[in-house]
DNA sequence: CGCGCCGTTGATATTATTCAAGACCAGTGG
DNA sequence: CCACTGGTCTTGAATAATATCAACGGCGCG
C-alpha cells in the first residue's frame, strides 16, 4: 500500500528498496490520536485511507482545528523543524496511514538523488499548499470564507478521483467553524443561506455543490475586505 | 553580504564556491517591486536591510498584505513548487536583497551536502513559520490577535539583535489590518486601548511593549475561540 | 422510551466595519 | 515663514455582522 501513499515518479528499484525499509501501515479508529503536541517528531503520515484532523487546545480554551487532511495527502509536518510535533492529530473516522519514519527516510536519501528529489518536492508542496490556506483566510466574510473551504475540498476531491460536486463532510459544524474561525451556529446558518439561495443541497454532512460557478464567483467577487 | 544572509553553518569554502556563482546585490527603494504575482520564480532573496512585504491583490477587490519581512528573512518561496510567483513583493522602505537564483543554488547543492542540508533547513523552518502563523489566524479578538502580531515581531527583533520592546513598524495601520484580517479603524483602536490599559506606548509607528507578560497572557489566556 | 449528540434556528448582546470628521505631520511652493 | 496639500492616524456615531445563549428537532443507540 505504500506504492499509493508516495509519489509516483520514484522509481520502482528505489521505491523497493525504501518499501523494504520503511513500509508501516497502522490502522486507526475514529477518534483515536495519531500524535500529539509535544511528542517527538518521528515520522510522516500519508493518509491512506480514510481522514485526519490537526488541533491544538490552548490550556485555557477550547480546541482549535489546525487541519485537515485526507485520502492521499500527509499529515505531520509541523514539527519537522523542531523535531517535536507542534499540534495533535486524531482521526476522523476510522482510517488507514502509512507511517513513514523520517530519520530513515533522509538517511536513504542521502543515496538516492531521485528519493532526495521527492522528499523536496514534498516539502514545497505544503509550503504552497499553506501558502494558500493563508490566504483564504484572508477572506473576511462568513459566507464567502466556508465557501472556500468547500470548493478546496471539492478541488482535493477531484485530485483523488472522488466527486467534487457531492461532498462528505467528516468535519462537524463545530470543527469547521473552529477550522474557518467562526462559531458553530454561524457556520450552520451560512450553510442554509447558501441552500436557500440554490446554491447548494445541504443535508447535514452531505453537500451537493449545485453551481460552481457561482460559488466561486462568490468566493472572489464580493468578498468585502479591509483597505490597503 | 551574503554571508550574512545565508545560515551560518555553512562551511567556509563551500561559500566562497557558492558565492563566487551567486552572489547578487539588489538595491530597493520604499515601494519598489521584487516580483509581482505570475513572474517566473527565478530566485529566492535574503533581506539584507530593510524590510519587505508580500501581497496579493484580488482583480476586484482591495491589496491584502500576506506576508512581512524583516532584515535576515528571506522572501520568496511561494511560487517555489510552481516555478511562478503566486503573490507581489515590494519594499516597504529603502532596502538591500541578495538575490539568490534557486535554479544555480539547486545545481550547485547536488555536490555539496551541506548547502543541501541548508537548503532543507530552510524550507523546514518555513513550514514551521508558516504553521505558527496560521495558529495565530485562529486567534479571533481582534486586540488579541493584534498583540500577537506584535510580539512575534518582537521576537523576531531580539533574534536579530535588536531591541524586542521598542518596536518601529514599517506597515501602516492599514496594512497591519489588511494582514490581520481587521479594519483599519479596529487596529487603531485596539492600539489605543492597550495604550490605555497600560501595557504599550504608541506614538504612530513607534510602538513600545511597556508590559510583556501581560500581553503575552492576553493572547494566550482569554482568547474567546469557537467551540469544537 | 429516554438519552446524548448534532444540527438548526431565533432573540439578544457583543464586536467589528463603515462612514465621516478632524488632528497631526512632512513636504512643497508661494 | 507660512499656508497648502496629501497622506496617515485617531476617534465618534451609526450600521452590519457575528457570537452567544437558549430552545427545539432529528437521529442513532442502549
Amino acid at each position: 500500500m505504500l506504492a499509493l501513499c508516495l509519489p509516483a515518479h520514484l522509481a520502482a528499484e528505489e521505491l523497493g528498496a525504501f518499501a523494504r525499509q520503511i513500509d508501516s501501515r497502522r490502522d486507526l479508529r475514529e477518534g483515536e490520536v495519531l500524535f500529539r503536541a509535544g511528542d517527538a517528531f518521528e515520522a510522516l503520515y500519508a493518509v491512506h485511507q480514510g481522514s485526519v484532523k490537526t488541533s491544538i487546545l490552548p490550556e485555557d480554551g477550547r480546541e482549535q482545528v489546525a487541519g485537515y487532511y485526507m485520502q492521499g495527502e500527509i499529515v505531520g509536518f509541523d514539527g519537522i523543524a523542531s523535531g517535536r510535533h507542534t499540534c495533535n492529530s486524531a482521526a476522523l473516522e476510522n482510517s488507514v496511514v502509512c507511517s513513514v519514519p523520517f530519520a530513515a527516510l533522509e538517511q536513504l536519501a542521502r543515496t538516492m538523488p531521485l528519493l532526495q528529489q521527492c522528499i523536496y518536492r514534498m516539502l514545497t508542496r505544503e509550503l504552497a499548499r499553506n501558502h494558500d490556506i493563508m490566504l483564504q483566510f484572508g477572506i473576511r466574510d462568513a459566507q464567502a470564507r466556508l465557501v472556500a473551504f468547500l470548493l478546496d475540498l471539492a478541488r482535493r476531491c477531484r485530485r483523488r478521483g472522488l466527486s467534487a460536486r457531492d461532498l462528505t463532510l467528516r468535519l462537524s459544524r463545530a470543527e469547521m467553524g473552529s477550522y474557518l474561525g467562526l462559531n458553530l451556529a454561524t457556520v450552520s446558518r451560512a450553510l442554509s443561506r447558501l441552500q436557500d439561495a440554490g446554491l447548494m443541497q445541504v443535508q447535514g454532512r452531505h453537500i451537493k455543490l449545485l453551481d460552481p460557478p457561482s460559488l466561486k464567483s462568490l468566493v472572489a467577487g464580493e468578498s468585502p475586505r479591509p483597505q490597503a
